[in-house]
DNA sequence: TCTGGGGTCCTAGGACCC
DNA sequence: TCTGGGGTCCTAGGACCC
């Protein structure tokens, strides 16, 4: 599009774990694996260099991980250490340039294009960058500078850890070709496979196709693919300009029991607690939703999502609720067990549909109590409160578990 | 190896309207 | 009551990312 641009990919080193050391500097230097106990349900968050060499790496079944590796020191996640973290990181890139673009809580994209007089050239800024990062949060980053966000994003990975790499412009299909397309941003397991099945296993196989036989394969994605073999930012996200910050599409929760369950009751009660967590979500955002939907998966992982779109958006918990448990009710095959129950909205509008006048002054009310209630949250924490009434096995699900998934609440860190 | 939770984007089909 | 095509909205599922 317009003139050769200077990105930089800033990722944080095993952020989760890194966090974890700040507030426990005793494991500094072992194997730590995040995510939850090792008997727990569950995957794993991030794993430290150490446990990586056991061959843990994260998405990896908690109880594979201790298998693997029986030393290793098992952590709950702390969401609100990442989030507080995370931050700080924000704050020290902004203070750096003013394009920052946070991709996820642990990495960032900065445009640094034109930058030259007041940060020096790349590499020198990157350099500099990377120590304040240091000195600052006292945490390691790696940092990729391309001419796109992707070959950026490929430098930051093979920059790890804790080091700068600059793909030269010019060199960036070379710095590619050797590379597995598993290392393509967007390339999974499934693509990775039918690219293998059509003899394409490095990114520089994709130069010997043309543009539009990948198309045929694969439709608008395979175009998209064949400019990524290239280094180019082709279509979709990637092609956006950093910084341009774009609104929330969805707002869900989740969660998976620890024991698959078949009580109407408890599953009803967890619900209402998803959609208090959505709710207040949406408030805090300012947003309301008109697509609610419901998330149900039975003990053999097969999984269904089942949504209605009422013609008026909400963001009242009880509105929410109502909609999410007659989907419930609907299309839970009765006596089989669930391994978790989830609750999304999307369709966001700005303001209510005005709806009817009579029920105006019930909702104002409403959305008076719902904000005592999360300021109530705010000091107390999430179980404090829940507006549920008339809920069988409420109280139990919420003593004997933990159904909204927050961390550090069966077991307390001393 | 028995598989989290929070998201985004894409596809495909059906309903409905013109 | 034979038939086309486009546009939009909605639903469901799936790939993928951190």
């Amino acid at each position: 599009m317009s003139a050769r641009r200077t990105i930089f990919h800033v990722d944080m080193d095993a952020f989760f774990v890194s966090v974890e050391e700040l507030f426990d500097p005793g494991l500094i230097g072992k194997p730590v694996v995040v995510g939850g106990q090792r008997h727990e349900r569950g995957v794993v968050s991030a794993a430290s260099y150490e446990a990586r060499k056991f061959g843990v790496h994260s998405a990896m079944p908690l109880r594979t991980a201790a298998k693997l590796c029986p030393q290793a020191i098992f952590v709950n996640g702390h969401p609100a250490r990442y989030r507080e973290c995370s931050e700080k990181v924000y704050g020290v890139l902004t203070a750096f340039s003013p394009l920052v673009e946070m991709a996820s809580v642990d990495e960032a994209y900065l445009d640094m294009t034109g930058t030259e007089r007041l940060h020096g050239p790349p590499l020198c800024a990157a350099h500099s960058l990377h120590g304040k990062m240091k000195s600052e949060t006292r945490l390691n980053c790696s940092i990729g500078i391309g001419a796109s966000r992707l070959v950026a994003k490929v430098s930051s990975a093979k920059a790890k850890p804790n080091g700068v790499l600059w793909a030269v412009p010019g060199e960036e299909a070379k710095l590619l070709a050797p590379l597995d397309v598993r290392d393509i941003p967007g390339v999974g397991k499934v693509t990775e496979q039918s690219l293998l099945a059509l003899g394409i296993s490095k990114v520089g196989d994709l130069a010997r196709f043309n543009d539009s036989f990948l198309e045929q394969h694969f439709g608008k994605w395979g175009l998209a693919l064949a400019g990524k073999g290239r280094g180019e930012d082709a279509g979709g996200w990637f092609d956006s300009a950093v910084g341009a910050d774009s609104a929330p599409k969805s707002i869900s929760h989740e969660h998976t029991y620890n024991e698959d369950t078949a009580d109407a009751g408890q599953m009803e009660s967890t619900l209402m607690r998803l959609c208090e967590m959505v709710g207040r979500r949406l408030r805090e955002a300012g947003l309301h939703a008109r697509t609610l939907q419901l998330k149900l998966r039975y003990k053999d992982f097969t999984t269904i999502t089942r949504a209605r779109t009422p013609p008026a958006p909400t963001q009242l918990d009880t509105e929410i609720f109502q909609q999410v448990r007659a989907l419930f009710r609907k299309h839970w095959h009765q006596g089989a067990e669930v391994r978790l129950l989830g609750v999304q909205v999307s369709s966001f509008e700005a303001a209510d549909g005005q709806g009817d006048l009579l029920e105006g002054d019930r909702r104002l009310r409403w959305q008076q109590a719902l904000a005592a209630a999360d300021r109530l949250r705010d000091k107390f924490g999430e179980s404090s409160i829940s507006l549920a009434t008339g809920m069988k096995g409420g109280f139990r699900e919420r003593t004997h578990e933990n159904p909204v998934g927050l961390p550090g609440k069966s077991k307390p860190q001393g």
